[in-house]
DNA sequence: CGAAGATCGTGAATCGTTTCAAGCTACGCT
DNA sequence: AGCGTAGCTTGAAACGATTCACGATCTTCG
């Protein structure tokens, strides 16, 4: 089926392509009778305008006005998962920063899939998005170059490479912190969980942590590996490290909602937190600090690196050719409460 | 500024444009040696080739939609807000009915504020999306029937009104249910914790549950309320039921978050649930079944909720003017689990 | 030696818009 | 009447890639 043209409609409404487009585009340069029939035969013919045409035909994106008001842009966030509180939180920061320039967010999930992600690209490119923050799944360098040719920036959030921006937090570092954390309260044998679309913050967090234990004479953490990063899950943990031998007595988790199911569960089964075995979990998500109990974990400056991220796109825009890319590094910190 | 194309590629290989064009597409077709030689250009001159020429000629080969001639359209998904789990779960239901139909989804948060849900609504008729789901906050008739001057559907969710499709959740019935099972298991005096900005779904809950129990002949349950639908709120309202006289046996919350930081507080105030007091939720959030003690909530089938309205806005896209505005209105469920 | 294939390249037509110089009317003014 | 002006409309020329029916060469073989 032919995607109905400007043409159909203008031959429909008895006019020219050219006063369709005008109708479309600057409608005040139409006389009322003209553009109320123009619209109705856009109406009819059910017609919706192509894209990429109307992009190829515009070439790149006005550049910014030279004084005063610069347009509204839109750009995408594009995260893994947006039933995360953590990602939410993320991209909240990013919105923030976003709407105190003047310029909006529009959310799209990934859902860990590469095809979904690429879908969302390219959905932003027909949008004429300005820009793009994205925690990335399956994003590579020829996708990163082609958003950036249709005059988008992109910034990377969690992730890097030399070639974009990118905010990201330390996550090494919030291993180390963590497993010194547990060190440092007497802890020796300490278990690790996590889940198996392990994204590569977690694989670096357990690293981090892996060393400093190792480098403090103990043994490598045994790592448990949960279906998803959810409560349930974490409930399932709690048994699997009941049945282990010997029996840990810290347990460092990917992320908060994994030890708040243990934590939950460890109730349950009489286990008590921290005494018989010290939770940490990672992120400070708001219910950390009013689960059973209060969990100690790693503080993730969310907003401030969604933020961030924002602040990079909006300069990557602003400074145009003259751009030079950045990479922001930001430190987690340990928020102590009951659980370890 | 002007993109290098093609064109330039062609004269510096010293051959055709269709050439070069093989090369990127067909490379098989094209001697080695040629190949080379436009590769070569290429490089030098850091040729990007444009995706919105290729996309129009191209035309729509696109990602095989279900029946391709249908282009593949955005549509607009306003939450109040995109870090509650009710929201995004509903938001989730939507669109993977929107992907099932080739189409995508684009998320926006209006933040209970209705300058930014208006705001939103501006951005998506700048983006020519096909049509919004939202969950209003301010949105009013003038709203509904601008956005669909410009052609675009509306389907409102979690609240209605006789000229737009919605899709809604019967409250009402949720609030009966709730409070006909705390008086079930010999609840007699029965508490309400709710927020400030008590969405209109909240009032519903709350007037059906106040009905039954007043139609049981029990007195009207006494309302608190709190800043917001989070935990560390429900942990306030601990302490605020623990002030009452006579302290309620029965407590109903607004939502399952202010319900789970309600039972940690009293699990560490040494209050048993339910032996003490009973409490009940709404919504049964993942979370809900591995709290400390899990929570008998209200179900309400969230994505199915998402999904129905997707449905109704590609309905009223697929059928135009003949187009009946419908409400769907579905029912939630009682789950039992431990407390209450 | 010549014809039939095979292999490569060519270049014009095309996709659906936007843009813009130029044309047309109708009107007001001198 | 003549002319300027303002307000609308028109139509064709881009935009940059893909496609495809044809040529141009080169092999191969009777």
């Amino acid at each position: 089926m032919a995607q109905t043209s400007i043409r159909e409609v203008a031959r429909r409404a008895g006019v020219s392509v050219g006063t369709v487009s005008n109708v479309l585009n600057r409608p005040d340069l139409v006389a009322e009778a003209t553009r109320n029939r123009v619209r109705a035969a856009i109406e009819e013919l059910g017609f919706v305008r192509n894209e990429s045409a109307r992009r190829l035909r515009r070439g790149p994106e006005r550049t910014a006005g030279e004084f005063g008001d610069e347009p509204r842009r839109a750009f995408g966030v594009v995260v893994e998962d947006l039933t995360n509180p953590y990602a939410t939180d993320v991209a909240r920061g990013a919105e923030a920063a976003l709407n105190a320039a003047g310029h909006d967010a529009l959310w799209l999930s990934s859902d860990y899939s590469a095809a979904k992600e690429r879908r969302s690209l390219e959905l932003l490119e027909d949008q004429r998005a300005a820009g793009v923050l994205i925690i990335p799944v399956g994003l590579g360098a020829r996708d990163t170059s082609r958003l950036r040719a249709a005059g988008m920036s992109v910034v990377l959030i969690d992730r890097n490479a030399s070639d974009v921006c990118s905010a990201q937090v330390d996550h090494v570092a919030g291993g180390e912190i963590a497993a010194a954390h547990l060190l440092g309260i007497g802890r020796e044998r300490i278990a690790f969980v996590t889940g198996v679309r392990e994204p590569q913050p977690c694989v670096e967090r357990r690293d981090g942590a892996a060393r400093t234990i190792v480098e403090a004479g103990f043994a490598k953490p045994a790592t448990l590996i949960q279906d998803a990063l959810s409560p349930t899950e974490g409930q399932a943990a709690a048994h699997q490290i009941m049945a282990m031998s010997p029996r840990p007595d810290g347990v460092f988790c990917a992320n908060d909602l994994l030890a708040i199911g243990l934590i939950n569960e460890f109730g349950r089964l009489g286990v008590r937190v921290p005494d018989d075995i010290a939770v940490i979990g990672y992120d400070d998500i708001e219910l950390a600090a009013s689960a059973a109990v209060p969990l100690t974990t790693i503080r993730q400056p969310r907003r401030e690196l969604g933020w961030e991220a924002a602040e990079l796109a909006l300069a990557e825009i602003r400074e145009g050719k003259s751009h030079q890319h950045r990479q922001v590094v930001l430190r987690p910190d340990l928020v102590i409460r009951e659980s370890a």
